[in-house]
DNA sequence: AAACCGTACAACCGCGATCCA
DNA sequence: GTGGATCGCGGTTGTACGGTT
């Protein structure tokens, strides 16, 4: 049986008042982030120390980003959430200003449903079969060089060195060694079958290339 | 005008990971 | 090495709000 975080009682929850808000952040500015369990009783706030971390976090925070999403950071979810599934923190650390809650509440909300009327799964990237899509459909992998494996589809290229302990990198994307490690531990080969959008009349020039076939082995 | 419905998003909850005595 | 405390994450829920019937 796990303890709770805190005392149930005369604890304060559903929507926070512009007064705790002033509490939160008058504490925050004078003492920093950190230590969230004692935060509430310092900060005179009748709050658990994870509501105070998420209230921070997600809506407080100086840095925050609000507002619609850029199309640019839209495509960057729809390219990290294929390399990465469900892990909203280490897609937001690619966003500036979003919070984990922010992308996945705007995945969920605007993302997922876009995908789904486009015929494409979510949860996979691939077309639903027998979709009637007037999208192509294209196998995109580049040749492997003679050392590294490599796939370059639309800024989002895919290293992987013979020793398998490098980073992988590109012009736009590129990823820590722990997130190498977590796309390698989730799949050994990364099937990310997209498409690719008909180019509208006016745009005939750079059709968003979505079709990815990643390999990982090494 | 009121009831209903869908959407967006803030907030909560549970659990695994990590820290530390 | 162990167990409790805390942190951080992802899933889910609650609710406000706008649009439609």
């Amino acid at each position: 049986m796990r303890t709770p975080c805190c005392d149930k009682e005369n604890i304060n929850k559903g929507a926070w008042s512009k007064q705790e808000d002033k509490k939160l952040i008058d504490y925050i500015q004078v003492h920093g982030e950190g230590c969230w369990g004692s935060i509430p009783k310092a900060a005179g706030l009748h709050r658990c120390g994870k509501s105070c971390r998420l209230r921070w976090l997600n809506y407080l925070r100086p840095d925050i980003k609000r507002g619609i999403f850029a199309q640019d950071e839209e495509d960057l979810i729809i390219k990290l959430h294929a390399l990465l599934g469900n892990r909203w923190a280490l897609i937001a650390g690619r966003l500036p200003g979003r919070t984990d809650n922010e992308v996945k509440n705007y995945w969920n909300s605007h993302i997922r449903r876009k995908l789904i009327k486009m015929g494409i799964d979510p949860n996979n990237h691939k077309l639903h079969k027998g979709f009637p899509s007037p999208h192509h459909v294209f196998a995109a992998g580049t040749s492997s060089s003679s050392c590294d494996k490599e796939r370059n589809i639309n800024n989002l290229t895919l290293i992987k060195s013979k020793s398998c302990e490098e980073e992988y990198i590109n012009s736009s994307v590129s990823f820590t060694k722990k997130e190498t490690s977590i796309i390698n531990n989730s799949s050994s080969s990364l099937n990310l079958e997209l498409t690719i959008a008909l180019p509208s009349p006016n745009d005939c020039e750079s059709p968003k290339i979505r079709d990815i076939d990643i390999d990982l082995n090494c």
